[in-house]
DNA sequence: GCCAATGTTTAGGCGAACCGAAACCCCCTG
DNA sequence: CAGGGGGTTTCGGTTCGCCTAAACATTGGC
């Protein structure tokens, strides 16, 4: 089909990321601020898209990703979680540090590079968020999870996932040993219980980046 | 001083490339032929690299570096040789492949990640071609070299570095076991006595893009 | 059921990087 | 030393991705 440009690569990944943890599609609105830019080159960036058959969208309506269009993103978000797994197994980048230059890497390496990337990394499911790594046909392994915030009180899982959208978050978190696997109880919004039975205070907004397992 | 962009860079790289290995300067033509690119589209942005001091240039005249060019010249060759000889010792790409890899790259790395890979490789001062990685002070260490096809018959020497211009040719000499460090002997412009006393008849053209010690 | 707030789109513009066509300059040849 | 040809520049035009300002659609509150 036809070839994406850098640009509309974000696009279709930012569409697709906000429907990957909770299901409403995103509107223009969101989208732009997502991507710091004014809602009106949004509004002509999704023409296009829509015109290549990546997204359906009706004036005034939301943003849905098409097949090809799910494609695409998946292919990006691939591309993206392989070169942070790599940074930080093999060049001692930590997971706050990693989004920035991922950010970037994704659009300009090849199909080559990206598989030699996966085959060196052993083919990982995962990058160091937790987040799922697509496989090459787009298809990815999800598993059912809650969001901290909105676990009751007592809640115990282990944790799935933490967004990589705060790194401030991720180094607090990282500071207290907190990472995918780690095993913790919901005690309240703000605090949580580790195995070793201690209490520890989330930092404000933690809550909302942490999922677990139900 | 000013940011540059990745057209920019590519101008600034391929004029300083153009006497790394021999003294004329470059015209806007030659430059415009290696870039692949319109003449007038050279005159524009010769324009504006030598407003920003990167480039000296009269009107019809040739063009050269300033030293705050040749630094960000040296910058993005730096980049270049690190990415290939990354993708060699650790992705297994072979040293006709790297080439246009590290084309795209090069222009989107951090200097956190070059620096990264720098230490991972060791520091090494040379790429899969021979061709010297410029240090991060713009530094370069040079090495008196003759061209093949200048050097008298019965020159002997080793192989400092193979042009990485023509695919064809690395292959035809990866396959003959000839690379940086191998030691030969010129017999004529086509053919070259190897260690073990066998003549070997050179891929045309070859002998253009072969360098050895004096 | 109207209307204002909010969100979306249209319209016009800008800078970067490219193009082809035409004008221009330089210098070599006759 | 006069052309003429090849290289260089100018000029107007294109695409891409973004902008602001203004027009327009939708919807929730009264």
């Amino acid at each position: 089909m036809k070839p994406t440009t850098p640009a509309a690569e974000d696009y279709l990944k930012t569409i697709y990321a906000h429907t990957e943890w909770q299901p409403d599609p995103i509107t223009p609105r969101v989208l732009a601020t997502r991507l710091g830019i004014a809602p009106s080159s949004v509004t002509e960036m999704v023409k296009k898209l829509a015109a290549d058959g990546f997204i359906a969208h009706v004036p005034y309506g939301p943003l849905t990703l098409t097949p090809a269009g799910r494609m695409r993103a998946t292919a990006v978000v691939r591309r993206h979680r392989l070169i942070e797994t790599w940074l930080v197994r093999e060049l001692g980048y930590t997971w706050d540090e990693v989004h920035d230059e991922a950010e970037v890497l994704e659009h300009a390496i090849s199909d080559r590079l990206l598989e030699a990337i996966d085959a060196h990394l052993g083919h990982p499911t995962a990058d160091p968020h937790g987040d799922p790594i697509p496989a090459a046909d787009g298809s990815t392994a999800r598993v059912p999870a809650v969001l901290l915030a909105d676990a009751p009180p007592g809640h115990a899982g282990t944790v799935l996932r933490v967004s990589d959208r705060d790194p401030t978050i991720l180094r607090s978190l990282a500071d207290a040993g907190i990472g995918p696997g780690s095993r913790l109880a919901v005690v309240d919004a703000n605090t949580v219980r580790l195995p070793a039975g201690e209490l520890h205070p989330l930092a404000p907004d933690a809550a909302g980046a942490i999922w677990l397992t139900r």
